[in-house]
RNA sequence: GGCGCCAUGGCCAAGUGGUAAGGCAGAGGACUGCAAAUCCUUUAUCCCCGGUUCGAAUCCGGGUGGCGCCUCCA
């Protein structure tokens, strides 16, 4: 069943408990890709953070209807197809497939509805002409145009005061600097559709106004997007819907911080400093961007850099190798009796087990905490490491570690992380680590026999050259009782 | 100029009234042929000033600094 949650409202700038229009549903637009270029880490962010606040309610018995639209008609993609002398429209259709080929590859959902400005003109045109009806928009020229002084409440998401603002463009035929367009006369070399004010195109806003409203309604509970968006997109949006349907439209603003460089300034393309999801992904596992996002409060910026990835996968490392000590403990009493006879350390990993789903649910439940959440299991699995380190642990100490291996579970099971089987995760890592240092299993096996043989020989000399060598092309090798196992190391620097 | 957010140990960072989670890095120790991994120990009174309170990192006022937005932006 679904259970209450808070969530901060950038409406009111504050948190609040949240409440659904109609129990146990939960409506949710969120602002999509203008699709004319591969997705960077700071547009990943946006998209793990709602698909995986989407799973964590559905996980907690939300009925969630998730709709994230793409903008497939806008000045850059008309831009960057003339530049290659391409159709905008197949241009950023494109896109979409590539969209979708890396949103797949990071292990996201598809949104239950993914509506184009391509496909909603016809919406887009109902919604200008009711604003028109309503006096709260005008034609000039072909174009029509949103009248902000119309709209007595125009200000409220943002703060923005009409009057304040730095002087904006003063198009001709625009009543005040701060109207913005809700359909463009067409140019040339650009795409265009018929409409009651002559062929155009919509203005960027009133494209979301339009598709939220298609499937949602004009109310709606959630509308999520880059904080980056807050003015003018959305006040924008928040202006045209509640003027041109006469209701009120999203009742929770929920916005991702930005991903921000050393200087503490954003990702972003004009500052050329992007880094592609793609080339992430040929080096990282998926599972390793998302704890990456998972270790910040979704709200807040966060710092980005050539670190940011080693880290988060060596943590993620942490995380698995301990699940895996866990798995391996067996035993059959029960979980009283042998943290009863094996001391404190198993009291322990039995009690942080036992805690964690509330833990959990507290951390998420309160504005969506993946941070605190990720912390706590991050002690969880010291726990278990601190355990295995006792003699009897792998023979005795399954019944101790059980509630730990549920929590993995759950938290599996609610945001997609800890996903993979051990076997799985070492597979990718090794094969894109491997990648990243432009070396073979082959090349490393064979060294390690080489070694094994000096080892045999108690050539310690020679065993450790091969280790020294090993060790500086970044593959770690760690003798055990069985032999010799190597990894790639988790740590290293960018690649 | 306007609007908004933020300021916690070397770095990142959670914490929203009762004496500071977690990660990375560093130092020492256990373990190891030596290592790696792991574990243990160790590093903070929370930007400054004033106020409210029995008590504040947490609330209020002022100051300083950083960032975002006001043009496209996740």
């Amino acid at each position: 069943m679904a259970t209450p949650f808070r969530l901060y409202n950038t409406l009111s700038r504050s948190i609040e408990p949240f409440e659904p229009i109609t129990d146990g549903k939960v409506g949710l637009y969120v602002c999509g890709m203008t699709v004319y270029d591969d997705i960077h880490m700071g547009h990943a962010r946006a998209m793990v953070v709602f698909d995986t606040f989407v799973r964590y309610l559905r996980h907690r018995g939300w009925d969630v209807h998730f709709v994230r639209n793409f903008t497939d008609v806008d000045d850059k993609i008309i831009a960057r197809a003339n530049e290659h002398g391409e159709d905008p429209l197949v241009w950023a259709h494109r896109y979409i497939d590539r969209f979708h080929e890396d949103t797949d590859a990071l292990g996201l959902l598809r949104a239950d509805d993914e509506p184009r400005v391509s496909g909603c003109i016809h919406d887009i045109q109902k919604l200008t002409q009711d604003l028109i009806d309503r006096g709260h928009a005008y034609i000039s020229e072909g174009n029509v145009w949103f009248a902000v002084k119309s709209d007595a409440e125009y200000g409220k998401l943002s703060g923005q005061k009409v009057d304040e603002l730095r002087s904006a463009d003063t198009d001709a035929g625009k009543q005040n600097a701060a109207d913005f367009a809700l359909w463009k006369s067409v140019k040339p070399g650009e795409p265009s559709w018929d409409s009651p004010w002559g062929p155009g195109r919509p203005g960027w806003h009133i494209e979301c106004s339009a598709m939220s409203k298609k499937h949602l309604g004009n109310t709606f509970d959630i509308h999520g997007g880059g904080l980056d968006l807050v003015f003018p997109h959305h006040e924008n949006e928040v202006a045209q819907s509640e003027c041109g349907n006469a209701a009120p439209y999203a009742r929770y603003w929920m916005h991702n911080g930005m991903l921000t460089m050393d200087s503490g300034q954003k990702m972003g393309k004009s500052l050329g400093n992007v880094f592609n999801v793609r080339n992430a992904l040929s080096h990282f596992p998926a599972e390793a961007l998302r704890l990456y996002y998972a270790q910040g409060l979704y709200r807040s910026s966060l710092p980005w850099s050539d670190q940011a990835l080693p880290d988060a996968l060596s943590m993620l490392g942490r995380l698995y190798d301990a699940r895996e000590k866990a798995e391996a403990m067996g035993g059959s009493e029960s979980a009283e009796q042998v943290a009863r006879d094996l001391g404190e350390d198993a009291q322990l990993v039995l009690e942080l087990g036992r805690n964690f789903p509330e833990r959990f649910y507290d951390a998420l439940d309160n504005d969506f905490n993946t941070a605190k959440a990720m912390a706590d299991l991050l002690s969880l699995a010291r726990a278990i490491n601190r355990f295995a380190g006792h003699k009897k642990a792998r023979k005795r100490g399954g019944p101790v570690v059980a509630p730990a291996l549920d929590a993995f579970r759950l938290v599996s099971e609610a945001i997609n992380l800890m996903a993979m089987s051990t076997a799985e995760f070492h597979a990718e890592v090794k094969t894109k680590r491997l990648k990243a240092l432009s070396l073979s299993a082959e090349w490393v096996e064979a060294r390690l026999d080489e070694r094994k043989a000096a080892r045999d020989a108690k050539d310690w000399q020679l065993s450790d050259a091969i280790r020294g060598e090993l060790e500086q092309r970044g593959i770690m090798v760690m003798d055990t009782p069985t032999g010799a196992q190597w990894r790639v190391r988790l740590g290293t620097a960018s690649d």
